[in-house]
DNA sequence: AGCACGCCGACT
DNA sequence: GTCGGCGTGCTC
């Protein structure tokens, strides 16, 4: 007789109330293995769900007989063999009891979607195959035709060829035939990468070596790596990679986002051909299966992807590289919360490996912690070439006589500047970070505005679609012809976009190319890659776009960049908006100069004396740091305290204040010695997606005391029903 | 979440 | 008299 099994099961509800194990018998002929996932009944329902834990009972009569409930048998088991590894199940246990996160999330943040526990996985991809012919044995040469010998001898070197790569139909056949080869069924790969054209640069640079050295020879094992735009980070990473290779480990490459992806994943390619997989969210259902499973099988040493790549199931990972650490987009801003680079240090930590973070800008919070020794601080202070970095104009947009007689938006500074490029042939990079024509349209007559009816905010005018968009939610209407308050016909377009600058420049130099690059353009999943091949082909003179133009891109023909609006982020109430504002800036004016011309940026500007935009127009990293830190021991932020942040929302205005104040109250009292707490805050916009928020932030220094109060806290939050209660902690917005 | 049980309005 | 409205409560 088989034995009887405990199971204990995560089903896939992802509601925190649901975010325990439920017990479920088997008593099947297999071996059930913590980390399968198997289908069980659940309230009249058939789910997916995930096994944590397993006991093996004597008596399974006498158990149902001591239980309170009954406990019913699973339907079927879904893997023979564990879909995620030990590391990566540990990982889950520790992120969920330290984040207050749902396991069954962080599997499904951390899986493909064909493999995550969900009714969905059933009717997902399957594994493709296609025909490979094998050779097993050698053809007696003189036995062939002319015709024969000559597709042997192309064919010979290697040991198996795709049937589809193979033009003649007759020698499959004849091989076949002969008994000199077979045909076999392998798992197709449905990801086709098409490598782009990139200039790997072998031979390293005296301080690109010595970077390599130090990392070789430290007793450290993470690392910061500092480096100035254009300084070479990249061949560091490729050379550090092919060191672990050498040693038959493996190496996980993380870039900020999936536009970033191609590139890197070229010069890796470049490098070490087909043992390297991509993975991020951009691909479809069956690439992405296809890939997990090659790392999964042990194919590849190197993986390259995005935010969710770093939960890649890489064995004997010997070296993490993340690069753009300071990059916003490692923080996963919804649940379950996650940051990037957190996760990496967690899995160094358990492989005992190295962990690069490169950044031209790095986060305060990296930066402190090399300066402290607790990562290894290297540096790369000089552009590969020696270019010098780029000559730098900050224009004063109050003062009248600095703006163009053509429009107010451009400084006569920067219209020079552009008309000077285009007759050079070179190109110009112009960064505005918002989007639409115009930020907001309002009456003339009454002064009536246009608000989104969900959030409340303006609505920014976006005339390629004649529309009225909110940038917070997804809410969109048309532009009507007169005022909806008193009819009056002069409607007024204020402040501006990407949009009403390209269709100014347009009207400027008729003759030039001019691209737009915004999460506008960005919809249809090939537009970026396209634009950006295009302005690299040159066929674009003048590239304007939010933040999507301001990273990594290495474009040698550009030699002037301009920035609009640049102390746009300085308005906004956050205590990163200053870090944000100069490492912004700071990008942008990286992409000029790369070539042999040298560059030139200008700042547009209506705070021209703020250290954020005076230092990022510099680059100069060091000054900012030693000043933003002052800054953040004054007022007691990151990374001098960490910060937690409760977000209640709910429909019901009046009794989410009630539960906020509440809640408030009680985390006062109990977190007295051990936090700051600080609200109940009115996020902007209050009203968002149909709900009301309130924010609480909790300022602490050691979460070794706070997590445990949390820990009694949290479950009596998630009873109450009407109000929703999230945490985040170390969030990004506050 | 989602599905069932449960107690009040307009229908054959 | 019943069909069904969606308010509350529980899920091994």
């Amino acid at each position: 007789m088989n034995k009887t099994y405990l199971l204990e099961v995560f089903i896939e509800h992802q509601l925190q109330q649901l975010n325990r194990p439920f017990t479920y018998t088997y008593q099947g002929s297999l071996i059930p293995e913590k980390g399968i996932r198997v289908k069980v009944p659940f309230r009249q329902q058939s789910l997916i769900g995930y096994v944590t834990g397993i006991n093996v009972i004597e008596d399974i009569n006498a158990y149902q007989a001591s239980s309170p409930y009954p406990i019913l048998n699973i339907t079927e088991i879904l893997d023979e063999k564990p879909i995620l590894s030990a590391e990566l199940l540990l990982l889950v246990d520790e992120l969920a009891a330290q984040q207050f996160s749902s396991k069954i999330g962080l599997l499904q943040a951390m899986l493909p979607p064909s493999l995550f526990p969900s009714k969905q996985s059933q009717r997902s991809p399957k594994v493709a195959y296609e025909d490979w012919l094998i050779f097993t044995n050698e053809p007696v040469i003189a036995k062939l035709n002319a015709k024969q010998k000559n597709w042997w001898i192309s064919v010979k070197d290697n040991k198996k060829i795709r049937t589809h790569d193979i033009k003649s139909k007759a020698a499959i056949q004849f091989f076949l035939d002969q008994g000199l080869a077979k045909i076999e069924k392998v798992e197709k790969r449905r990801f086709d990468f098409k490598p782009l054209k990139v200039e790997a640069k072998p031979i390293l640079s005296m301080d690109q070596q010595e970077v390599v050295n130090q990392i070789n020879l430290s007793s450290q094992k993470i690392f910061l790596l500092e480096g100035v735009t254009g300084s070479g980070k990249t061949e560091v990473y490729l050379t550090l990679s092919e060191q672990v290779i050498k040693e038959n480990k493996t190496v996980l490459m993380i870039v900020p986002e999936i536009a970033l992806t191609p590139i890197m994943m070229s010069y890796y390619h470049q490098r070490f051909g087909e043992k390297v997989a991509i993975l991020h969210s951009g691909l479809t259902p069956a690439e992405k299966f296809d890939e997990y499973r090659r790392i999964l099988r042990g194919e590849v040493f190197v993986v390259v992807g995005a935010r969710s790549a770093i939960f890649a199931p890489l064995k004997n990972l010997g070296l993490i590289l993340l690069d753009e650490e300071h990059s916003e987009t490692y923080k996963q801003d919804n649940s379950p919360y996650y940051h990037a680079r957190e996760i990496a240090l967690w899995r160094r930590q358990f492989h005992n490996c190295q962990l690069v973070m490169g950044s031209a800008t790095p986060s305060l919070e990296t930066r402190a912690r090399a300066q402290k020794g607790i990562y290894q601080h290297l540096r790369l202070s000089k552009r590969i070439f020696e270019q010098s970095l780029p000559k730098t104009t900050i224009v004063d947009m109050n003062q009248t006589q600095n703006l163009s007689g053509f429009d107010s938006i451009f400084s006569q500074r920067l219209l020079d500047g552009i008309q000077l490029r285009l007759q050079q042939k070179e190109q110009v990079i112009l960064l505005v970070n918002r989007r639409g024509y115009a930020q907001s349209i309002v009456c003339r007559q009454c002064e009536f505005r246009f608000t989104c009816p969900s959030c409340q905010v303006s609505l920014a005018y976006h005339a390629q679609i004649n529309s009225l968009k909110c940038h917070y939610c997804d809410h969109l209407e048309s532009l009507p012809h007169q005022c909806p308050s008193c009819q009056g016909q002069q409607l007024m377009k204020e402040g501006f976009g990407t949009e009403k600058v390209v269709s100014s420049l347009q009207r400027l130099y008729p003759e030039a190319i001019i691209a737009r690059l915004d999460t506008d353009m960005a919809s249809v999943r090939s537009n970026p890659t396209q634009i950006l091949k295009k302005f690299q082909d040159k066929q674009i003179d003048i590239l304007v776009g939010t933040q999507m133009v301001a990273k990594g891109h290495d474009f040698p023909n550009v030699t002037l960049v301009g920035v609009m609006l640049a102390d746009l982020g300085l308005h906004v109430p956050h205590y990163r908006a200053t870090e944000r504002t100069f490492q912004l800036i700071a990008q942008v004016v990286g992409r000029t100069g790369r070539g042999f011309q040298p560059g030139e940026a200008i700042i547009q500007t209506t705070m021209p004396n703020h250290y954020a935009i005076q230092l990022g127009a510099k680059q100069d990293y060091a000054s900012f740091y030693n000043q933003e830190m002052k800054e953040r021991k004054l007022r007691q932020y990151p990374p001098f305290t960490f910060l937690a942040r409760f977000e209640l929302t709910s429909k019901d205005q009046n009794l989410l204040d009630e539960v906020a104040l509440e809640l408030t109250q009680s985390l006062k009292n109990q977190l007295e010695q051990i936090a700051e707490v600080i609200g109940p805050n009115i996020p902007y916009p209050e009203f968002f997606a149909g709900v009301f928020r309130r924010r609480i932030l909790l300022k602490y220094k050691k979460y070794q005391l706070l997590q445990p109060i949390l820990q009694t806290i949290y479950p009596l939050l998630l009873t109450k029903k009407t109000v929703k209660i999230l945490l985040n902690i170390d969030p990004y917005d506050i």
